[in-house]
RNA sequence: GCCUCGGUGGUGGAACUGGUAGACACGUCAGACUCAAAAUCUGAUGGGCUUUGCCCGUGCCGGUUCGAUUCCGGCCCGAGGUACCA
C-alpha cells in the first residue's frame, strides 16, 4: 500500500483526541517537562511562523513524553488587542465574535498539524474568568504601591487612539501601526517595574547559557543601569531673586564625577520646572521663549535629528567644589525623562557638551590628561582638579563621590534607562482596569467579589474615542467604599499584561480555575518553563514584562518561582524570496494548502530540516517535495522489516554494507539525545536518519532492517508523528516508543581504521591500520604510503592523531 | 555612533573541545524504464588545469600552529537591537 498521509493523519488525530493522549498527570512527584511555544494572537489564520513555532515545541514535547516525563504542553490564545477592534470598525463585527470565531478556525488548523497539546488547559485571555483573576492581581499590586495612577507626558499614537508603553515605541513610531508617536500629557496607570530593575538585571546572570546571549544583552541594555553622582547646583543670590523663592537649587546626575572640575556650564531640559517658570513668567526675551516652546513641542526622536540648540537662561549656579559661577542654559539634547532633566556640562570630556560648547562659544576646560584632540572621553590622570589633581580618573570617581557625601554636597546614585510600565490603554477590547473614581474617596479598587469588571457587549466601535468612555451607562457605578455615586475607570489594560502570567495559568489545574488564578503547588511544580520557544521580536517587550510579573506574583505569595522561562529558544523568521512572508508582499505559503497537498508530517519535516530553528528559514517548494519523498521512502521500506521487536544481531557475522548501515543507525541514535536536549539542530538529526536509510538500502539483512526501522521510527516520531506512529503500530505494536533505546557500542568497533596521511600539511593518501597498531607501526605505514611525496624531503616532525590522521612535517633536505 | 550575531558550492545547510571542508537535501546535467510524459531508480556535480594527478578554495589582510571554517589582531560586508541616558 502506498503512502496516503490524509488517511493516516486523520486516523491518528482522531485516536489521540479520543485517548486524551496528551494530558499531563496531576502527580507532582514525577519528573516533569514544561514545553511552551508562545501562544498565538487569533488573527484569523495560521501562518508559517506559527507552524515553525509549534513544530519545534511539539518535537520537544513528544520527545520528553517518550522519555517518560510528565509533560505539560499547552496552547491558548492571546486574544485581546487592537486588530479585533479594527475588524469591528472595518467589517462591523463585534470584537468578541470576531475573536472567538477566529479561535475556532485556528484551533482546527492546529489540529490538522497533529500537535500534541493538552486540550483541557486551553483558554483565551479575553475569557472573563481570566480577566477576573488578572484584575485581582492588579488590585493587589495597587495595594502594595506597585501600581499607581499619575498624569505625565506619555507616548500617544493618534491612529490607534491610545497610549503606548516605552517598549512599544520603535524608532519614534507605534510598534503596531508605525505611526509617529506624539507626546501628550494625560493620566494613566503605571507599574513600578523600576522597583525590580536590579533583580531583573541580576537574575539575567542565571539565564546565561540558557537564553540566547543577544536577548540577555538586549535586556541588560534596556534596563540600562548606570551609577554616578547626584548633586545640587545652588543658584546664585541674584538668580534666586528671579524666582521669588520658588527655586534656589536643582539636582543634576553624572556618571563622570571625575570630570566635575571641568564643568563650564549647566544645561536644563526645555521641560525642566525652572525653564518652564522662566518661560511662563516672561523672564526671557520673547524670541527665546518662543524657540524654547518650539523645542518642547518636538518629540525626543525629532530632537535627536536636530543640531544642538540651546539658549542662555540668564541665571547662574555655584560650582559645589570651586565656588565658580556657572552659566545655565536650556538645551535640546537634555532629556526631561532621565536624571531629572538637568546636567552638568563638561565640554572637554563629553561629545555632546563639546558640540554644544563649540556652537555657542562656551569655555572648554580640560581636566583629564590623554588623547590629543578634545573631546577626550578616555581614561587618564586628573589635572586642574584641586585636591584631586594627579589622581587616576577611575579612582577619582569614587574619591569625589565620597568627598561630596562627606561634605553633604551630593550622593552616589543609580539611574536606569528603564521607565515604569504604562499599562492603561484607551481601548475597548482589553481587560478593564478595575478601579472606580469617587468624588469623596478618590481612586478606589473594585471589591474582589465583584470581579470581573466585565466589558459591556453593547458598544459602538467607530474608531473615534474610547468606546467604554462613550457608552451611555457602563461607567455609572457605586463606590465600593462609601456606596455613593461614582464613575468606573474606562481605560483597559495593555495586552502584554495578559501574556505576562499565562504560563502560570496553564500550570494551574483547570479544576481550580474558577477559584484561583494561580495554584501555588501546581506553579511550583511546573515552573519554570523548561523550554520556551518564540520569536526574537519579544526579546524586550514580552520577555521582560513576564519576568517582572513573575517576581511580583512571587512577592504577592502566588508561587516561589524567580524566573518564568528556564531556557529560551528564539526561532528565526520564515522567508520567501528573501523577504518575510506577508500578505502585502504576496509571498505567503498557506499552511492549510500545504497540509492538504502533502500532509502535516511533510510540512513539519520540511520546516525542521530546511534550517536550524534559530536561523531564518528560506521557503523552497521543491525541497518540500524532497521531504515528502523521504517519508514515502521510509513508508515503503516497511516491507523490509523481518521481525516485530529489536533483534539480537551477531555483528561480526554481517557483511560490510550491513555493518555500515548499523553504524549509521546508531550514529543517528547517539545524535538524537544531543539534538533534542541541547542543540535543537533537528536538521542534522534528520540528515543522520536520511544517511541511515540510504545505508540500509545498500544492504539486505532483514534483522538490520528491523533494528534500523525500530530505532529510526523512535527518533523521528517527534518530527513526523503520524507516519512514525502508524508504522510503529503495525510493525512493532509501538514497543519502540517505550523509552530510551540503548546505544550498542560494539557496532562502532572497527576491524581496521582509516588514517589520512598528510605531508607538509596537505592530504596526500590514506592507509588502513589495525586498531591495535602502535604509533611506530602507523608511522612506518604512513611513510611507506607517502614515499613519493617524501622524495628529497627531510621529516622534521611526526604527528599521529589517534583514529584520525598522520601528519609528517617536512622541509627540503 | 554603540552593542550583539553572522559571512562556507548554483541554493538550504554539515563539520565534536583546531585534525580528510562541502555530510544531508534541493537544483542542474547524463543515463535506465516508457510510444511519450509523470513517477521511480542509477551516476556526476566547489573552481581551475597541461586530468594516472596537481594547484586554488570557508568575506579580505596578517599572525599563532605540524595542521585554522574553528584561535588571535586589523579591516570589509550583511542582519538585528539601540539611539543625545549625561
Amino acid at each position: 500500500m502506498s503512502y496516503t498521509p490524509s488517511e493516516i493523519e486523520a486516523k491518528w488525530q482522531k485516536q489521540w483526541e479520543e485517548e486524551q493522549a496528551f494530558e499531563p498527570s496531576d502527580s507532582h512527584t514525577h519528573p516533569k517537562k514544561y514545553i511552551l511555544s508562545m501562544f498565538p494572537f487569533p488573527s484569523g489564520r495560521l501562518h508559517m511562523g506559527h507552524v515553525r513555532n509549534y513544530a519545534i515545541g511539539d518535537a520537544l514535547a513528544r520527545y520528553y513524553r517518550k522519555q517518560q516525563f510528565n509533560v505539560l504542553h499547552p496552547i491558548g490564545w492571546d486574544a485581546f488587542g487592537m486588530p479585533a477592534e479594527n475588524a469591528a470598525i472595518k467589517h462591523g463585527r463585534h470584537p468578541k465574535d470576531w475573536t472567538y470565531s477566529n479561535i475556532d478556525y485556528m484551533r482546527k488548523e492546529l489540529n490538522t498539524l497533529g500537535l500534541s497539546f493538552s486540550k483541557t488547559r486551553e483558554f483565551a485571555t479575553c475569557d472573563p474568568l481570566y480577566t477576573k483573576h488578572e484584575q485581582k492581581f492588579i488590585i493587589e499590586m495597587f495595594e502594595k504601591g506597585l501600581l499607581y495612577r499619575e498624569s505625565t507626558t506619555v507616548n500617544w499614537c493618534e491612529s490607534c487612539h491610545t497610549v503606548l508603553a516605552n517598549e512599544q515605541v520603535e524608532e519614534g513610531c507605534c510598534w503596531r501601526c508605525d505611526n509617529p508617536v506624539e507626546l501628550k500629557e494625560m493620566p494613566g496607570y503605571y507599574l513600578d517595574i523600576i522597583r525590580y530593575a536590579d533583580e531583573l538585571l541580576e537574575d539575567l546572570a542565571q539565564l546565561e547559557g540558557k537564553w540566547p546571549s543577544q536577548v540577555i544583552t538586549m535586556q541588560r541594555n534596556w534596563i540600562g543601569k548606570s551609577q554616578g553622582l547626584a548633586f545640587d547646583f545652588e543658584l546664585t543670590e541674584e538668580s534666586k531673586a528671579k524666582f521669588g523663592g520658588k527655586f534656589d537649587r536643582y539636582e543634576v546626575f553624572t556618571t563622570r564625577p571625575d570630570t566635575i572640575y571641568g564643568v563650564t556650564y549647566s544645561a536644563l531640559a526645555p521641560e525642566h520646572p525652572i525653564t518652564k517658570y522662566l518661560v511662563e513668567h516672561n523672564l526671557l526675551e520673547d524670541e527665546v521663549a518662543q524657540k524654547i516652546k518650539a523645542i518642547a513641542n518636538m518629540s525626543e526622536v525629532e530632537r535627536a535629528k536636530q543640531d544642538k540648540e540651546g539658549y542662555p537662561l540668564g541665571i547662574s549656579v555655584i560650582h559645589p567644589l570651586t565656588g565658580e559661577q556657572i552659566p545655565v542654559w536650556t538645551a535640546n539634547f537634555v532629556l526631561a525623562s532621565y536624571g531629572g532633566g538637568a546636567v552638568m556640562a563638561v565640554p572637554a570630556h563629553d561629545e555632546r557638551d563639546f558640540e554644544f560648547a563649540t556652537t555657542y562659544n562656551l569655555p572648554i576646560k580640560r581636566v583629564i590628561e590623554g588623547g590629543e584632540a578634545l573631546p577626550y572621553t578616555g581614561n587618564g590622570t586628573l589635572i586642574d582638579s584641586g585636591r584631586f589633581s594627579c589622581v587616576e580618573n577611575d579612582e577619582a570617581k569614587t574619591a569625589i563621590i565620597n568627598y561630596m557625601e562627606e561634605e553633604g554636597k551630593g550622593k552616589g546614585t543609580t539611574n536606569y534607562k528603564l521607565r515604569n510600565w504604562g499599562v492603561s490603554r484607551q481601548r475597548y477590547w482589553g481587560a478593564p482596569i478595575p478601579f472606580v473614581h469617587c468624588e469623596d474617596c478618590g481612586l478606589v479598587p473594585e471589591k474582589f467579589e465583584n470581579l470581573p469588571v466585565a466589558l459591556p457587549d453593547d458598544v459602538e466601535i467607530t474608531g473615534e474615542g474610547n468606546p467604554l468612555e462613550n457608552h451611555p451607562t457602563w461607567k455609572q457605578c457605586k463606590c465600593p467604599k462609601c456606596g455613593g455615586e461614582a464613575l468606573r475607570e474606562t481605560d483597559t489594560l495593555d495586552t502584554f499584561v495578559q501574556s505576562s502570567w499565562y504560563q502560570f495559568r496553564y500550570a494551574t489545574n483547570p479544576k481550580k480555575w474558577e477559584e484561583v488564578g494561580i495554584d501555588k503547588a501546581d506553579a511550583d511544580y511546573w515552573l519554570g518553563v523548561d523550554q520556551y520557544i518564540g520569536g526574537i521580536e519579544h526579546a524586550i517587550l514580552h520577555l521582560l514584562y513576564a519576568r517582572f510579573f513573575t517576581k511580583v506574583l512571587r512577592d504577592l505569595g502566588y508561587h516561589d518561582v524567580d524566573e518564568p522561562f528556564e531556557r529560551l529558544l528564539t526561532q528565526g523568521m520564515v522567508l520567501k524570496d528573501g523577504a518575510k512572508m506577508s500578505k502585502s508582499k504576496g509571498n505567503t505559503v498557506d499552511p492549510d494548502a500545504l497540509v492538504a497537498k502533502y500532509g502535516a508530517d511533510t510540512a513539519r519535516l520540511f520546516i525542521l530540516f530546511a534550517a536550524p530553528p534559530q536561523k531564518e528559514l528560506e521557503w523552497n517548494d521543491s525541497a518540500v517535495d524532497g521531504a515528502f519523498r523521504f517519508i514515502k521512502k521510509l513508508y515503503d521500506r516497511k516491507s523490509k522489516v523481518a521481525g516485530s521487536t529489536l533483534p539480537d544481531i551477531d555483528h561480526s557475522a554481517l557483511g560490510k554494507e550491513s555493518k555500515l548501515a548499523r553504524v549509521k543507525v546508531y550514529e543517528a541514535l547517539q545524535k538524537s539525545t544531543e539534538v533534542y536536549e541541547k542543540s535543537f539542530a533537528f536538521n542534522t538529526l534528520i540528515a543522520a536518519c536520511m544517511e541511515a536509510l540510504n545505508a540500509l538500502d545498500k544492504q539486505d539483512d532483514g534483522d538490520v532492517w528491523t533494528e534500523g526501522m525500530y530505532i529510526m521510527l523512535n527518533l523521528l516520531e517527534p518530527i513526523i508523528p503520524h507516519v512514525a506512529t502508524e508504522l510503529s503500530e503495525t510493525l512493532f505494536a509501538r514497543e519502540n516508543f517505550g523509552g530510551k533505546i540503548e546505544v550498542k557500542e560494539e557496532v562502532f568497533v572497527q576491524e581496521s581504521i582509516l588514517y589520512v596521511v598528510m605531508i607538509g600539511g596537505k592530504k596526500r593518501t590514506q592507509i588502513e591500520v589495525d586498531p591495535s597498531a602502535s604509533e611506530e607501526e602507523i608511522l612506518a605505514l604512513a611513510k611507506e604510503a607517502g614515499q613519493k611525496w617524501l622524495q628529497g624531503m627531510q621529516i622534521v616532525k611526526e604527528i599521529v592523531v589517534p583514529n584520525k590522521l598522520v601528519n609528517l612535517a617536512v622541509k627540503p633536505s
